[in-house]
Parts: C-alpha cells; structure tokens; sequence
DNA sequence: CGAGATATTGACTAGGCTCAATTGAAGTGG
DNA sequence: CCACTTCAATTGAGCCTAGTCAATATCTCG
C-alpha cells in the first residue's frame, strides 16, 4: 500500500513498473476500486482538495512510482506556464475519466460494462507498446467486478460468456481478444469508451 | 444550454443565482446527469483537459452564471500562488466529488442511493443558508434517476415508500425531511455522504 | 380550458446477486 | 518433492431488486 485515505497528503506518484489500484471505502465499509493504474499514469491527484488522500492506493504486483512531491510541482508550474497547463490538464482528464466511470456505472448493462473495460485497457496497452490484443490482467475477478460495479461470480460468467461467443480466450489472467469488432459491438449499437 | 458537450473551452462558470446539470453522452445515444450545480458552484471544469467541454451545461431554471475565462484565470493562477492553489483544490475536490458518485452508482441499492442524494441536497442547501429540511427541488423524477442511475418510475416509488415511512413529505418538487435520522439510518449502518 | 410535460402507481419480467459447492493455482513447510 | 493450506476462479440454483411496459393522474402554461 502506498497511501491509505485520510493519509496527508504530500505527492502525487508517476508508475513507473508495475501496476496499482485506487479504492475509495464507504463510511459503512463497503468499498470500491474506483481506478487501475499502469506505467506511466499519475495517482494521488485527489488529495489535493483537502490535504488528504480520499482513496487508498495499493500495488498489484511488484511496482516502483516517482514520487513528485507537491511543493516541487506547485513550484515548477509556478515558473514555467506550460507545466502549470500540463497540470490542470492533468486534473481535468481525470475528472473526465470518472465521468466516463459514472456513465458505465450508471448506464451500462453487465456485458457493456466488462466490454467497455477490456476495450478502454486494450488501447492503454497498445498506448504503452504492448499488443492491443493480448491482455496481462493484474488484478482479481473481485477487483474487476468491484471497479465495474458487479459481483466477481458476474465478472467470472461474463468472461466465460464472451469465451463461448468467440470475443476472447481466457486463460485465468491471460485474456486474448479474439474478435474485436464484436467486442465493440457488445457496447450496445456501436461505440467505444475513449480512454 | 449554456455549453455543448464538444464545444471549444475558453471558460469555466460559477452560478450566481439559479440552478443548472451536467450531462455527459455515450456515443450510442444513452445519457446520464453527471452532476447538479446550485449557487456558488463551478462549472465546466472537465473542459481544460482537452480544450473541449465534454459534457453539456444545461439550466434547470432561469439561471445566472458568471463567467471566468480560463485565460483571465490561468493569468491569476500565475500572479498569486495562493489563488493557484485554490485552483487546484477546486479540481482535486471535483475529482473527489466524482468519486463518490462512482461510490453510489457501484455499492449502493437504489433505497441507499436516494438518501444519500437527498442528504447531499440537504447539506448543501445549509451551507447556502437555507433550511437542510425543505429542499426545493429543481429537477425533474428523470433527472434524479438519470444521476442516481435508476429509472424515474423507481425514484418516483421510493419518494413513495419514504413517504409512507415518515422520513419525508413530499409536494412534487418540494421535499421537507421529516426523519433526518431516519434517513441517515438508510444508509446501511451509518453514514453520509461528504458533500 | 386544453395540450403537453411530469409524476404516480400497478403488473410483470429479467438481469444480476446470494449462497453454495467444486475446481484450480500457488505458495509453505516438513 | 509432495501433502497441505490458502486464495482465486468457475459454475449452478434460486431469489430479489429494479427495469419495462402501460394506464392514469396531476401540473404548468399558453
């Protein structure tokens, strides 16, 4: 765990191996990984409304972040204008990010929403270099389904679903996407989550 | 409407008197009401990040905003260190603000998802002086259901099922808490939500 | 007053949850 | 190296919450 919530905050941290999640908790204690992040995301941008972090981070596999300390970045967006943009661009993004969430969330049936999330981590990977086609999971089932607003038996009969449709091949944490197109036309019509 | 979902950036608003939502667009057509600003709150903010809004500005009555050009803005950041940092914490806290919608679109059942909004309502109105118990409501049932993720006919039952259990009266928009404790208790064991 | 938008209420359905059992993978220690 | 434990994933059966479809009621406003 790198932060936990209520933590001061400090820093936000750059992925620089590896792979972590976000999980915010409910005051009654229920909890929900409201992001994943890979090599080259930023976290901690919550904390710095209050001063503290509002979600906990924890690593998925062995992970190594930059840690960029508030004071320096305030300083240096300070200085040079175009950093300062870079950082509200920053921010910005992720608020459009989680809106992209809530409209999954609030939205999307059960298949759309696991389609969703393969295609949005397909375009990270391919981002990053790696195949757009075959997908290292590092998280659980209950985390998938957790993020996804479903129950880890639903992420689990969803997975085997696509499987016998012909989309994917799923070898535990290993997932191959098989057919694309038809992955993208699970999002209802004809439509595909931008990040 | 005061801006489009796509529309170039160039400000960000702070309603100066009425009420208006925000809602974001699927490419397949669905939509959701992402947020609902009253007075004193901002606006636009997910449009720095790719120098388009990417949700829809849209009033909920007759409504007066103020506007800030993100130029005038940027400038002042730049000035005064304090006013940057203002500036970071309004976006960090909108990006808190987001999360824990993702919380009640992710956990909660429709019953706990209601109370929540209304307690949210409630505080809010406190903080503008008004009464927490009598919330005007400037929203339509599709509205609330759309942002909650829930249909109308479900919000509209469980304005009902409140109503018959003594938390609320409810006079088509206006609402009166009757049970602030009560509605607080809806909430699983026992919490609130922040905002 | 009438038209259109908004809200309420009912009956039925279905998608996803719960509970439960089983299998599989991975790590631990003798 | 293999039994043993633990954690993760799969699969099944039954149920329940919230969605869908539909009919009315109520409000608002020209």
């Amino acid at each position: 765990m790198l932060f936990k919530a209520g933590d001061p905050f400090h820093a936000i941290y750059a992925i620089r191996r590896g792979c972590m999640k976000s999980v915010v908790t409910r005051k009654g204690g229920a909890e929900q990984v409201s992001a994943f992040y890979m090599v080259g995301e930023l976290l901690g941008l919550d904390g710095m409304g209050r001063g503290r972090y509002d979600s906990s981070a924890v690593a998925l596999e062995d992970t190594e972040v930059c840690v960029l300390p508030f004071s320096l970045i305030a300083q240096l967006a300070h200085e040079r204008p175009s950093f300062q943009h870079r950082l509200y661009a920053v921010l910005s993004r992720e608020i459009s990010r989680n809106q992209n969430v809530m409209l999954l969330l609030g939205t999307m049936r059960a298949e759309e929403r696991l389609a969703a999330f393969l295609l949005s981590l397909s375009s990270r990977f391919a981002r990053r270099g790696h195949s757009p086609f075959e997908l290292s999971l590092r998280m659980t089932r209950d985390d998938i389904g957790s993020y996804l607003g479903l129950t880890l038996e639903t992420v689990s009969r969803l997975f085997g679903r696509f499987r016998n449709a012909g989309l994917l091949e799923v070898d535990q944490r290993i997932v191959r996407i098989r057919d694309y197109a038809g992955l993208k036309a699970v999002l209802s019509p004809d439509e595909a989550l931008a990040d």
